[in-house]
RNA sequence: GCGUCGGUGGUGGAGUGGUCUAUCACAACAGACUGUAAAUCUGUCGGCUUCGGCCUUCGUAGGUUCGAAUCCUACCCGACGCA
């Protein structure tokens, strides 16, 4: 018996996107998704009441934060992750694969999933060995990665068994196998060395998890990674969606990892795709710009997760509207008595006025971060949403079309 | 009335003869953020500018000095104390 069911319900005709379903332990994703981010088993601002009511299907948590705080064990004995943060929808774990690559490449230089070549600050020298002098919190060895908590400095060491003990302690439906995620600063020889080590570290996850029962209530994807290398993306692909536990066990789907420059995330995801088998359910780690997610799903991306909505709202009140992003804090607004966006059927648009948020924000009263997260969050949760139901009228270009035009002017 | 202390840029508050348009914080203004080291971070914050500078500011008015936010005098204002 296989954890998730994902069945394929319309095709974006001559193109890879599709709509879909995915059933999971805890209730079913209408696929493509956007995934709310809880790291720290909380979506920032938001109670599990809250994404409920604002459209919300599914979350994604943190291994490397969990197990760091308050531990994993804990949360087992609290009856696993559903019960411990009160949310009983589906759910996925991130592996600590991405902090492999934020605490230890990316340490301190400021760069994180989309690098912009045109920001000075981001003119990142190329690193080839794995010691350039620049201190760092991660530090990655061939058989597992040596981390120093960015909370009380302790020593920590996490192999993909490791990641897969504590993914199943934390019990969410779908998990991901151990990665290394990689600059694209960094050069070819150290992508395919990375990548070898990301291909060894898959298949001991994989290995790991269906020696245990926990294969038959978790879901694990496999993730694909190989930079902007169109070979070795294409070879990740297939090497991961090719690969069998020694008891016949293959991945129940993909994750699509990597740090991007803008114009190498449409390829990347596109190579990528054209490999992957069409019956199982893909999720494009950490992307999430409405421009993004147009091209992921046109692309045949079914999952997506991103920080985006809940920290561009909480830290400054950047709002996502159709007209594109505003910033709730600018003069022009403290006395704007009209919401956000008055088509928008959001809580916060439906009960409050953009001077209201203003005032929240420069009172630096936590209810604007929350309310702003509602209505970021309901934003991407419900572009794609839209998406999902223009793909199977047959109108996915049409939408893609009329959103970007609004959006990017 | 006498005495003491004090008056600095939107605010608080450094500075006590040159390195002062004047540390710092806050506020304000603008920006960044894509598997959350993030309720974080960056820039601007007297005026003008051909971006090299130029001009104007430290209660007010004088003065000393090559040079004053800094020293002196008078005045104005505030707090406290004594009458």
């Amino acid at each position: 018996m296989k954890p998730i069911q994902f069945t394929i319900t319309k095709k974006i005709p001559n193109a890879l996107g599709r709509a879909g379903v995915l059933e999971t332990p805890h209730g079913t994703v209408q696929t493509p998704a956007f995934v709310s981010v809880g790291t720290k088993a909380t979506v920032k601002g938001m109670t599990p009441e809250m994404l409920k009511d604002m459209g919300g299907q599914i979350t994604l948590c943190n291994t490397y934060h969990l197990y760091l705080q308050p531990g994993d064990e804990l949360i087992a004995r609290a009856g696993g992750l559903h019960t411990f943060m009160g949310w009983n929808g589906p759910m996925m774990t991130d592996s600590g694969g991405f902090q492999v690559f934020s605490l230890g490449a990316a340490y301190g230089k400021g760069i994180s999933k989309v690098l912009h070549p045109a920001e000075p600050s981001q003119q990142i020298p190329e690193r080839s060995s794995a010691d350039d002098g620049v201190p760092r919190l991660a530090t990655v060895g061939n058989d597992g990665v040596s981390f120093r908590s960015h909370i009380d400095g302790s020593l920590h060491y996490i192999t993909p068994e490791k990641s897969m003990e504590i993914q199943h302690n934390l019990g969410a439906d779908l998990i991901f196998a151990f990665d290394e995620c990689t600059s694209p600063t960094e050069e070819r020889r150290y992508q395919e060395e990375a990548l070898m080590r990301t291909h060894a570290w898959a298949k001991r996850s994989l290995e790991y998890h269906h020696a245990r029962p926990n294969a038959e209530r978790q879901a694990l994807l496999g993730i694909v990674q190989g930079g902007r290398d169109e070979e070795l993306r294409r070879r990740s692909a297939r090497e991961i969606s090719l690969m069998r536990s020694t008891g016949g066990a293959e991945f129940d789907g993909f994750g699509i990892g990597g740090s991007f420059e803008k114009d190498d995330l449409h390829s990347a995801v596109q190579w990528v795709n054209e490999e992957l088998p069409e019956d199982k359910p893909r999720h494009l780690l950490g992307i999430g710009e409405p421009e993004d997610l147009f091209m992921g799903v046109e692309n045949g991306v079914d999952l997506f997760d991103c920080v985006a909505p809940t920290r561009n709202a909480r830290s400054t009140g950047t709002l996502y509207t159709k007209e594109g992003r505003m910033r709730i804090m600018n003069t022009k607004y403290r006395e704007d008595f009209t919401p956000i966006e008055s088509d928008c059927g959001c809580y916060t648009c439906t009960h409050f006025t953009r001077a209201y948020l203003a005032h929240l924000f420069h009172a630096k009263e936590m209810l604007g971060s929350m309310l702003a997260s509602v209505h970021n969050l309901y934003f991407l949760t419900h572009l794609v949403d839209q998406m999902r139901e223009a793909i199977i009228a047959g109108t996915f270009y049409e939408l893609k079309e009329s959103f970007m035009k609004s959006y990017a002017k």
